[in-house]
DNA sequence: CAGCGCCTACCGCTTTCAAGGTAAGCGCTG
DNA sequence: CAGCGCTTACCTTGAAAGCGGTAGGCGCTG
């Protein structure tokens, strides 16, 4: 198995390899730190397999998995994140995604994924799980689960996330204030989100913004 | 050397347990996910050093490394972060850390902070090396890093970043609105932040919150 | 074509926030 | 004791946010 790393924690990404290493069939082939760079490294390195941390900055995981199985559709794909949103898991299974492992787990649980998708399984770490299983009840939320956000609104998330007011983004993308107003109102229905505050941490979580300064 | 890691991510814990034993004098001995793990993790095993991640739910890591020097004054602490706000850094070592890495350098920059303060050196990685330079410019702020946030605002802060309107704040800690709205005025010209947005962003990298839902 | 979803925009209303000044009580310390 | 920092509290003002409804244009799709 010829894997890719894909997080923009380079220290993440060399202990991880050390840890997939001990494995004798598993061989660490790249690395990546976002979606532009491991969209090369998969190609250049001939990958079998990649995980990817769904928050990385720039190309979003779920961008970066529907781009990577139009370019090699038998590549398996691993989402690896510190969070388990239930809607971004379901996103990532629907581009396409073999299995979600959240970063609370235990290395193991990683290897188990990778034999299983090695084995052309499917594999979910038991939080992930349970979070999906109440989405699979709900038949109507397999393929949509929930109200999903637009690009548009995704932008202006981003800006409030970023610390901007409405008057600013408005300025900033040519819109009126008005219309900023409704896109934040829209975004926050839809997410069900209610305070800058919780925005600005899913904007973290689903890689829209960094937490950093 | 018998080494404990402290980070609240267990695959990562496993993943640089795996990078670190592949040195042979290295022996990590025991992994916590929190300051109160940490604390009972060093002295059952008899530990020479810790790496730990300064922005852990519950006990922060600057607390724990007050609180672990107070226990085992020779005991060799190592900051790691995915950041380095230069107040952050500057707490860090003024309780008594060694070293400071961040998670976007290289496995060979922790092993080399590592491999440093064994030989009972200080180290700081190229990157915090530099934001801390300017500070050792200002002899004002060697031991004095700016305005310090003070408990209550650390406090108010805290709830601020989970979503909480200042009523709301004011509430809970049977205070007047008018109060809550002068701490959180004080918050941000200490801080120099001026949105709720760069707020919550600042709780998640001291660790006063988690970007999780 | 008709319907749907999205983006755009405006009106009105209430609450909250941001920033400024002022000041009293309290505890610690030089 | 006097000063300092922290906490508490109130005032004002303008800006921004949050929530409601309404509606036209546009593109896709059944």
């Amino acid at each position: 198995m010829r894997v890719v790393l894909a997080d923009d924690h380079q220290i993440f990404r060399h202990a991880l390899k050390a840890l997939l290493e001990r494995e004798t069939d598993l061989e660490v082939v790249g690395e990546a730190r976002n979606g532009e760079e491991l969209l090369t490294a998969v190609i250049r390195e001939a990958a079998d397999m990649v995980c990817i941390d769904v928050a990385m900055p720039g190309m979003n995981g779920v961008e970066a998995t529907r781009r990577l199985l139009m370019l090699k559709p038998d590549l398996k794909i691993i989402g690896l994140s510190a969070f388990s949103d239930r809607q971004v898991v379901l996103d990532m299974l629907n581009a396409g995604a073999k299995a979600y492992v959240t970063k609370t787990e235990a290395g193991d649980e990683l290897l188990r994924a990778i034999r299983m998708v090695a084995l052309g399984r499917t594999y979910l770490c038991p939080e992930v799980a349970s979070t999906v299983k109440d989405a699979l009840c709900d038949q109507s939320q397999v393929n949509n689960a929930g109200p999903r956000i637009t690009a548009r609104e995704r932008q202006i998330l981003q800006l409030i996330a970023e610390g901007h007011t409405s008057c600013r983004i408005a300025e900033r993308l040519h819109l009126a204030v008005s219309t900023v107003e409704v896109h934040r109102r829209n975004i926050m229905r839809k997410l069900d989100l209610h305070s800058v505050a919780a925005l600005t941490k899913f904007a973290i979580r689903t890689g829209l913004t960094s937490a950093a300064r």
